[in-house]
DNA sequence: ATGGCGGCAATTTGCCGA
């Protein structure tokens, strides 16, 4: 089986790509999904759930929402971070196929001397507590989403362009170690991978064409996940696609 | 140094993303 993460910047534009995918990719038994943009009364889930998937969600208009459309059943949902209060909706948790998934949609920070910046670093600290406290209840645990930290110097095009800045400033990169020791792997590098791989591409100055991106969208799997993991890759074929998202899938597979 | 593209919401223009 396969998971897989993918923000889609709006469904309502991105909606036919996403079940498109989901056909072309039917070992996937669960994605999630990031910058829904939709509140949950307008939720397309009578159109999900009518080609065959169960869906969860949890949105807001103009800006974030997440959902997980899954293959098997949804269930032990939780919306956000139960100890954080936050008006946006940027995580959602549930057990699918007996596998614990965190979707998440971490905020952007903006810039390191933006007021928007001590929030991402406040919310970064609450996603670690929240997931000591999911690891320790469900050991087959996966982090998936967009992380808006690339973690290294190689998951970014150019990193003199980017060098100490929002996305790539060490106080963001630490808390992402951080994670990585409480347990957490991830999945990209375990594996050999091109060199140049990136989940994310600007859409001004032909970005996608120079390959000039990011790599930001991440699946950290708990150690007992980590074992049963043969691969994981970034699906760049919906970057080509008329009208694409910014982001591209990312896929685990899990024997 | 700035804006560049794209989505969205409120009205021809601004905010935001990364």
């Amino acid at each position: 089986m396969k998971i897989a993460t993918w923000n889609v910047n709006s469904l309502k534009v991105r909606l036919p790509q996403v079940l498109d995918w989901l056909n072309a990719n039917p070992d996937v038994t669960a994605l999630c999904l990031q910058e829904t943009k939709m509140d949950d009364p307008v939720f397309p889930k009578e159109e999900i759930e009518s080609a065959g998937f169960f869906v969860e969600f949890a949105g807001q208009k103009t800006y974030n929402g997440v959902a997980i459309i899954a293959r098997e059943a949804i269930s032990d949902v939780i919306i956000n971070l139960p100890e954080y209060p936050d008006a946006q909706k940027r995580v959602i948790t549930a057990t699918v196929a007996g596998i614990r998934l965190i979707g998440a949609y971490i905020p952007n920070g903006q810039a390191l001397d933006s007021e928007k910046f001590p929030y991402k670093m406040a919310w970064l600290a609450a996603m670690k507590a929240f997931l000591i406290e999911q690891m320790a209840l469900h050991p087959k645990l996966a982090l998936l989403g967009d992380y808006n930290i690339a973690p290294e110097d190689r998951d970014v095009h150019d990193i003199t362009k980017w060098q100490g800045g929002n996305l790539v400033s060490p106080q963001e990169r630490d808390m992402f170690a951080q994670w990585l020791q409480l347990g957490l792997v991830d999945s990209f590098r375990l594996f050999d991978q091109p060199e140049k791989s990136f989940s994310w591409w600007d859409y001004r100055g032909f970005s996608f064409k120079k390959n000039a991106g990011l790599r930001i969208d991440h699946i950290l799997l708990s150690p007992a996940l980590a074992a049963q993991c043969t691969a994981c890759e970034i699906d760049i074929e919906p970057r080509k696609n008329e009208r694409p998202s910014d982001h591209t899938p990312v896929i685990a597979t899990l024997s």
